[in-house]
DNA sequence: AATATCTTTCATTTTTTTTTGAAAGTTTAG
DNA sequence: CTAAACTTTCAAAAAAAAATGAAAGATATT
């Protein structure tokens, strides 16, 4: 295969992984373009590289500045903003579940407390539901406690995992 | 609150919270109610619980069996279809993890390898492209090989691995 | 083998999400 | 201060995703 094509290939395949993870297409393939650029990229190569249009394009990368996942960088004696990506993986996983912590998991706890903690009733579908929430909420709070202790293994934290398995 | 408040407000959440996460709506409320009903409800009772079409509420439910989530009971002497959902918690996450793994890692893991497989070029972008794909090639495929690590616990994962870190 | 009960399919419609592009905003330079 | 060089915003358009509902498919019952 082509460098071009494997590049295409894999802003492409990157995109389409996003969708399925609920971030959108526009937003994975800028990310997956920085990732792969060697050095920081104007918002005018962006748009031509993936044929977007200027709207497009700044709102994504405002997007993926606020996920802390691409940073502005400024040129001396340049007008324009060029973008990077955080490129190392380990960090980029750690920003990503904290933020999907914040943002998803803290918000859905919130709720699962709330709903589990209604005035136990006589049905028994009351009862059910109270228990199925209960246990929901200790799950997921457990989950993202183990999501938390695992990234604070600042470096290398899925090498130490995995041999943690290995043993 | 009330019960009835509480058990839409789960649904509810429930539902957005799918949309984050790539399902759609209509599917996670699906799967939310069946999780709280203590015992397997019919399709009609789903559709007038949901407010949602017979053609809708088919086929999320087909494609909350193709995840192996929720099961399609039979009562005896009755013509109509029950579904019940997985209620227990690590089976849940076991089942929803090995199906991601499976359709969408394992294809994104062909794609990298592929990518990052091309001859090496001589200029700079190009060493940097296949460097990076590599890297990112062999992150995923060990994040892989740790949830598949983990989901092999069978019984309390999620407790087991809490341990590990809290020593 | 005709009817009744229930489920699935899929072309069409509706809703939601994303993208566009031009106007407004911002910052630097002269 | 004004112009030039960029960036952001947001109403409108386009595209994508999801939902509807009626017809076609099943399967059991008489």
């Amino acid at each position: 295969m082509e460098y071009r094509d494997a590049k295409s290939k894999f802003i492409q395949t990157w995109g389409a992984l996003g969708s399925q993870w609920g971030i959108n297409k526009t937003m994975a393939q800028i990310h997956a373009l920085l990732m792969v650029a060697p050095e920081a990229i104007s918002m005018e190569e962006i748009m031509e590289e993936l044929q977007i249009s200027r709207g497009n394009a700044s709102m994504n990368l405002r997007a993926l500045m606020d996920w802390g996942i691409v940073y502005k960088e400024l040129k001396p004696g340049e007008r324009r903003e060029f973008f990077t990506a955080e490129k190392d993986l380990d960090e980029l996983a750690v920003k990503i579940s904290r933020e999907r912590s914040r943002r998803e998991i803290k918000p859905a706890l919130k709720v699962l407390k709330e709903v589990s903690s209604i005035e136990g009733g006589t049905s028994s579908e009351e009862k059910h539901f109270i228990d199925q929430t209960t246990k929901l909420y200790d799950f997921v709070l457990k989950a993202d406690n183990v999501l938390e202790k695992i990234t604070e293994y600042k470096d290398n934290w899925l090498t130490q995992l995995l041999m943690k398995f290995m043993k």
